[in-house]
DNA sequence: GACTTATATAAGTATATATTTATATAAAGC
DNA sequence: GCTTTATATAAATATATACTTATATAAGTC
């Protein structure tokens, strides 16, 4: 399923909004997500699938828990595509500014994904 | 049509990606994208009229030709959404970084939505 | 005024997917 | 071992939507 039909789906959206505060289990997304929605514990689990499928979400188990986390793959591809726009709706000097902020930031994440250490910060 | 079921469709966002580029006649899109999804001139049409129903395009008419033209608000919705989560992809420092040129932008944008010169879409 | 060009709308159909109820799996507690 | 708790899967169904072909609208051309 393409990143975007994925995001096409309300809940969907709402159970990435949540993971995006942390960690969360199965049974506390169904609490949340399905009385806003009002729907039932299989239609979340099968939301969970496709997060699961399309790589938005990871999941632990823990018991008979299983945690589900956010993983940020999918949101950046879209925050990429999002950048054939932004020379259009950023003033010029906007775009200079954004693109770069971006080449900044793709430069570190290049050097941490080079660091064997693989550590958190760098400067 | 939400904005995230609209960005669902691979000819939408093929379309979008040619009006990034500058204002098109309906009658190009179709040779460009009817060609490379190998679908009829009626769907692109319809395609069309689900860009301009829900924002992301306007039109205006010249002779027979429709000419569409990209209509950022929609996608600056989709950017927005994103900021949920780029705390979590960023590090602390590239997040602070982003929320800073947001910031900026923001500012500039409220300040052009505030300016009488500003143009709105035909009914 | 008929014909052509450009685009939109109508009607019908096929397919995808979001849901439901029912059931399966699997770990924990007693 | 049986029951409870947590989650996933199966099967069936309803609905939305992305197409198709056929036709309508409307401006330009001869």
């Amino acid at each position: 399923m393409h990143v975007f039909d994925v995001l096409g789906d309300p809940v969907r959206r709402r159970i990435l909004e949540l993971l995006a505060e942390g960690e969360r289990a199965s049974g506390e997304i169904v609490g949340i997500v399905g009385r806003e929605f009002a729907i039932s514990q299989p239609a979340i689990s099968q939301h969970l699938k496709v997060l699961r499928e399309s790589g938005f979400a990871t999941v632990r188990a823990e018991a008979q828990r299983r945690l589900y986390a956010l993983d940020p793959g999918p949101l950046r591809q879209v925050d990429a595509w999002l950048d054939h726009f932004r020379l259009f709706w950023d003033t010029k000097l906007d775009a200079l500014e954004t693109e770069i902020a971006r080449g900044k930031r793709q430069r570190r994440v290049a050097a941490r994904e080079n660091d064997p250490h693989e550590t958190r910060k760098a400067g």
